[in-house]
DNA sequence: ATCCGGATAT
DNA sequence: ATATCCGGAT
């Protein structure tokens, strides 16, 4: 059951896989959004819009990419640019350590391929921050060869139309019935389709990504690591001439009484610091942090 | 107060 | 396997 190749076990639903296909293709044009980093060949800008996209919703992205790319059209212009300069134009757009990875990936093009991105899935996986959604988002998106991409809004899809009672259900589930689809002719569009059918499932009904077993709740922000390490880095970008850790956390919790959040103690704004420094977010130079 | 969302390090 | 990483909208 597990094997038997054009039959596998498709979903729970009364759902035969050619209808499965042909309902996604219609409702998903029917869906359609027309977004920037859509219809491109470049895949440089594609990789940059796939990890923005990476824990972050389309609304926010819209509002970084275009900025995003003007200001580093280029693989070599992103390897070339500081990281300080780089994470500045990514401020808002949460999780920051993207931002130094994706610049990493960059480096990585200019190095060794002259500035282009490769080819193949998995080289373009072996590049920082960029995992199996990514690599396949660039492939299909961009270079318009087939893989299978596996993300929140096609779990989605898969999820409701498929299995629309089952909780708990593990990607290694859903897996198979991706990639069987995933050889298409179109993988630009099926995808899309795909993406854009989840959103309207979204909107119109409980999240179905709800029942997948990799979904998780999240921590509440107010209060956390995150909250303290993202201003101690807004407050270093903000220095770039550098700041003594010691105003920098003085600025911090002013910030975060604010907020209503109390201040960090001392072995956590160490903690903190050291954490981001290792990352290469900031150096410490002559006691004063810099970006 | 609750919601949303991939990759990496351990 | 599990913990960690952001911020705005609602």
């Amino acid at each position: 059951m597990t094997k038997s190749s054009p039959n596998i076990a498709w979903g729970e639903a009364a759902l035969s896989r050619p209808q499965f296909i042909e309902q996604v293709w219609q409702e998903g044009r029917a869906a359609y959004r027309e977004l920037p980093w859509r219809n491109i060949d470049d895949p440089f800008a594609v990789l940059v819009s796939e990890v923005m996209l990476q824990q972050t919703q389309v609304a926010r992205v819209l509002n970084f990419w275009p900025r995003f790319m003007a200001a580093f059209p280029t693989a070599d212009a992103l390897a070339a640019a500081s990281s300080a300069d780089v994470l500045e134009h990514w401020q808002g757009l949460g999780y920051n350590r993207r931002a130094l990875l994706l610049k990493r990936a960059a480096e990585v093009c200019a190095a060794t391929l002259q500035g282009q991105l490769p080819r193949s899935y998995d080289e373009l996986l072996a590049l920082p921050g960029v995992g199996p959604a990514t690599a396949a988002g660039v492939c299909n998106f961009a270079y318009r060869t087939a893989a299978p991409y596996l993300e929140t809004n096609v779990r989605s899809v898969f999820l409701h139309l498929l299995f629309p009672s089952q909780e708990n259900v593990a990607d290694r589930q859903l897996m198979p019935l991706v990639a069987d689809c995933a050889a298409t002719e179109e993988p630009r569009g099926w995808n899309y389709a795909l993406l854009d059918l989840g959103a309207r499932l979204k909107a119109e009904t409980a999240n179905p990504s709800r029942r997948s077993a990799s979904y998780a709740r999240q921590s509440p922000f107010a209060g956390s690591n995150r909250q303290k390490r993202a201003a101690l880095l807004r407050c270093v970008l903000a220095h770039p001439e550098g700041i003594a850790a010691a105003q920098a956390w003085q600025l911090v919790d002013e910030e975060l009484a604010r907020a209503g959040v109390a201040p960090a103690d001392e072995r956590l704004k160490g903690e903190i610091a050291a954490q981001l420094q290792r990352e290469g977010f900031f150096r410490c130079e002559g006691g004063l942090l810099r970006p």
